[in-house]
DNA sequence: GCTTAAACGGACGATATTCTCCGGTATGGT
DNA sequence: ACCATACCGGAGAATATCGTCCGTTTAAGC
């Protein structure tokens, strides 16, 4: 029988993680002593739970895609109007913005198997929004899950040096469902 | 008296940005031997146009946002509705994209003054468009400069692993469009 | 407690990248 | 044509980064 895992090194895989968002996030070219570092790890410890620098970068993305994964299924769970789930969906994901690291950040976009299932899943979400917002007559017949993704896509990355992202991104999402509403 | 430029100067200077603009564009880490390699120069004549790394960032980004200006300038010339001017100048971002290098692909927004001065003048340029168009009744009097380039700052550089970027940044200008129509 | 396997840290060898230096070459001025 | 000088290429020193190894520490199972 295998033993149960040790929690110094489930904490540490997360201590990791978290610390290697924050700094990846600010520079992708961060050097990996940097995310040891700043995880309070040694560098050894940092290769043992991730083989090398891209199966880092390759787990944040999986993480990240996974967590807004599940903010679209607990949209999906609730009852809402097309346009409505649309715009949680938009808000929601500005609002994660801080947790995500994707390849807009300047990483490459990994093709690990899972990242591209789960890409997957949210892109049927969404597709389910339009077409029951579509039917529900809340947004305009020719609106296709491809233009919310990929506006979605566009504002969850703070644009480099807008103070408020927050702010700002609210205002677009505004704009973006004022041309989404049915009429 | 300082002599003439020598021309295989000045032509190895643009031989350098086109080959960094398209290493770079792909992969903000590319090594500066492989850029002087792209363009057909030593690393020493690489390294006497651009005193090091990010004095060739900079260029870059200088180089792209005269561009854009240039751009502004001319759209201002013309004697356009405002919301003509704004489609405009957002369709002629997006087909400027591959020319562009900005901090979105991953670089560091540069503080090079003559950058801070281009880009305030593609603020102005912007505004009076939209100032314009609240005035001859063609945008939502809402409407501002901010949102305008914003919009543009996103869709300017394509989302990776998207293809045919400009069909899709047009389909988004149009979604922009009709929100930012008067009435 | 005691044993044992799992996890740790950080020094270290291998590799990659940056930037400099200098002998040689092409160009502008006369 | 000839000189003076600006420019070139690429070897290589200095530095940075990656990823591994191993003696030590910590936690799980009994």
């Amino acid at each position: 029988m295998s033993r149960a895992p040790r929690k110094d090194g489930i904490a540490n895989r997360e201590k990791i993680l978290v610390a290697a968002l924050r700094t990846l996030q600010r520079d992708v070219t961060a050097p990996m002593a940097v995310v040891a570092q700043e995880a309070g790890v040694g560098a050894g410890t940092l290769y043992r739970h991730f083989r090398d620098r891209n199966d880092l970068l390759a787990a944040l993305q999986v993480r990240s895609i996974s967590m807004v994964l599940a903010l679209v299924e607990e949209i999906l769970s609730r009852d809402l109007s097309g346009i409505d789930a649309v715009h949680e969906f938009l808000v929601r994901t500005v609002r994660h913005g801080p947790d995500l690291f994707l390849s807009y950040h300047g990483a490459p976009k990994t093709s690990d198997p899972e990242y591209l299932r789960l890409e997957k899943g949210v892109w049927d979400g969404v597709h389910e929004f339009v077409v029951h917002g579509i039917a529900d007559g809340t947004l305009r017949a020719d609106l296709t899950a491809h233009d919310v993704i990929i506006f979605g896509s566009l504002i969850a990355v703070p644009l480099p040096g807008v103070d408020d992202w927050p702010a700002v991104a609210g205002r677009q999402i505004d704009l973006f469902l004022a041309a989404a509403r049915a009429g």
